[in-house]
DNA sequence: ATGAAAGCGCTAACAG
DNA sequence: CTGTTAGCGCTTTCAT
């Protein structure tokens, strides 16, 4: 505690501890850092001194000598919004645990912005850049043949041989298709977001691939449309109107689950005993508070950043022994390329079985 | 644009540059700094050769010779949840401006690591903190006697003499109510958080306060319960059974709000025109979403993270001219104590005037 | 077992 | 106008 509380710490350095416990600044080094071999007692005497003089090692002397910051950047195009902002915190967590520091930096998803933090990262010597994103659309990369390693999380790079780690949205397509099978829905229908985005995409295709292979198809179209509770609340309209059977409903996000059921509230449809509904991000707010709560599919955005983090870890390890960066070794297995984190299913009220089927 | 794209920049350092524009060190760094007088010729072959090259100047050794890092830490209790973020933001934009780099740092609420932070931003020499929350409530300080300046954003120390910067509640309490009052409402229902949070607490406040102005008194009682939207659906029923004449809701949030506006729709009343509805927080997602969109008071997150930037950054340059930092000096008018920021109205359908009165 | 000295990359004095 | 020197706080040889 002497260390915070002790008054204030101005700027003690390893000079003051050696003259207090009255050896030269060499040994007190050695001392503080259990190099070398020495007596006991003196040891005892310099970690005392430096206890009780409240002594920090000046990072930016430790850092100018061996030639590292400890430091690492975190770049964001997306205002460190619902999306980015779990993929920090695992990578936070990763990297905290190794002692090293993240500068974040929000580029409000502006090129020039962008540019112009990752020129100041560089300039501030980090060891690494994690670039975040909110949805994995391809972007491109932050730069060529930068001096340090990247990683984007969960947004990926035009640049196939960079590393990107993304949600597997096809995958989570495919457990919620699973998921409704298993629980005896056959007439499923799919609300999702615009048809450009990607993750829509893969979204419906992991839940088409996997209906196929039971036999089935989606109840009526697959709806693309927006993101947005208003697109769900007129997309459950749509699919009742074309599919009036169905008996549950796949949606691209929970937002658009919640707008979805409402409508089928309104349109006197119960969930989930007449139609089962699961949602896409289990995004807290809006799944538990939908009527009912919502299962969902969870990206494991937390894993993805620390996976990134953890990615970025062995890179910078990998470029410290000198090694060019450049190069796609093929032995590395994960080093380059695209890592997808498999998604998980929350289940909650939404999918609860029906009165068992004979 | 050479500089990031032109190879690896590998520590090419100020000696590099001065054996490529054949100068010295000295002579080189006077010309990359724009200090001392030296032929025009001399100066722009050196910043060719630094341009050549890509040279960036080591901050360690700037800042170790300067004795100043340009960092300050942000700790989050929050995981940097849904009001840290936009306070984060707007710190990071008044900070960024000026060329300092933000150290980022979660603490999950855990006090163990939030000690754990704080240490490590101060061993690495961060100019001040910038501690962040996710409610008002005041909290125990970081720690007494630092040895550089803390401000609290969306969050207050339990030490008065802290500097914080928090929203305002009870204005924005208020200003639900003129708007209400302004648009012909008189019977105005109170739901909310629980009494138990500061926040609640004053909103009321100002909302009674602000009605008691007007010979007028809230619709039945506060409702004081969760910050749900569940809570919303039941207080909505409270509300409706207590006070059946109620002609607007004022809600201790958007949260709240959605799920009274969902029990009034249920219950044959129309938003707004036969109860107007009133949110806290203008959270988009949420306010937008819900039917009618929300008219809602927003805390300008934003303003209070520059504001406690700005703040920050003055006590820096405070104490940089080595004034104690501990003195709570009379003179400086905002230095120490509490600054709460304006909120504003967002206004949206849910408080439409109806058909104009007589 | 301990101390003295060199040097990380840079800037700011002072010499030339 | 330019070069040389000292030193920021620390670690690490290498003498002692």
């Amino acid at each position: 505690m002497a260390s915070l509380s002790g008054g204030i710490a101005k700027a003690v350095t390893i000079r003051d501890v050696a003259a207090a416990a009255d050896v030269s600044i060499g040994t007190a080094s050695k001392a503080l850092n259990g190099r070398g071999r020495m007596r006991a007692e003196t040891r005892d005497r310099v970690l005392a001194a430096a206890e009780r003089l409240g002594f920090r090692p000046n990072p930016l002397a430790q850092g100018l000598l061996a030639g590292r910051t400890y430091t690492v950047g975190l770049v964001t195009g997306d205002s460190f919004g619902r999306f980015s902002i779990p993929v920090m915190l695992g990578a936070e967590d990763a990297l905290g645990a190794g002692q090293i520091s993240v500068f974040m930096c929000d580029t409000r998803d502006d090129p020039i912005r962008e540019r112009h933090y990752v020129e100041r990262l560089l300039a501030r010597r980090v060891e690494g850049i994690i670039v975040t994103g909110r949805r994995t659309e391809p972007r491109p990369g932050i730069g060529r043949d930068l001096p340090v390693p990247v990683v984007y999380a969960m947004t990926q790079s035009t640049d196939e041989s960079d590393v990107s780690i993304i949600p597997d949205d096809e995958g989570g397509g495919a457990l919620a298709a699973r998921h409704l099978l298993a629980t005896g829905r056959t007439r499923i229908g799919h609300v999702t977001g615009p048809q450009r985005f990607q993750a829509a995409r893969r979204r419906a295709h992991g839940l088409t691939t996997e209906l196929a292979a039971a036999g089935l198809e989606p109840a009526g179209e697959v709806l693309f449309g927006q993101w947005s509770e208003e697109w769900g609340r007129q997309g459950a309209d749509v699919l009742l109107h074309t599919a009036p059977d169905v008996d549950a409903v796949f949606c691209g996000s929970d937002q658009i689950a919640r707008g979805v059921a409402e409508t089928l509230r309104e349109r006197g449809r119960r969930v989930p005993e007449d139609v089962a509904l699961v949602g896409f991000d289990n995004w807290e707010p809006m799944a538990l508070g939908c009527r009912p709560p919502l299962t969902t599919v969870d990206m494991n955005l937390g894993e993805i950043g620390r996976l990134a983090a953890t990615h970025l870890l062995d890179m910078i390890a990998g470029t410290a022994g000198s090694r060019p960066p450049a190069a796609g070794s093929p032995d590395g297995g994960s080093s380059g390329g695209v890592t997808i984190v498999p998604a998980g299913l929350v289940l909650r009220e939404s999918t609860r079985r029906a009165a068992p089927q004979s």
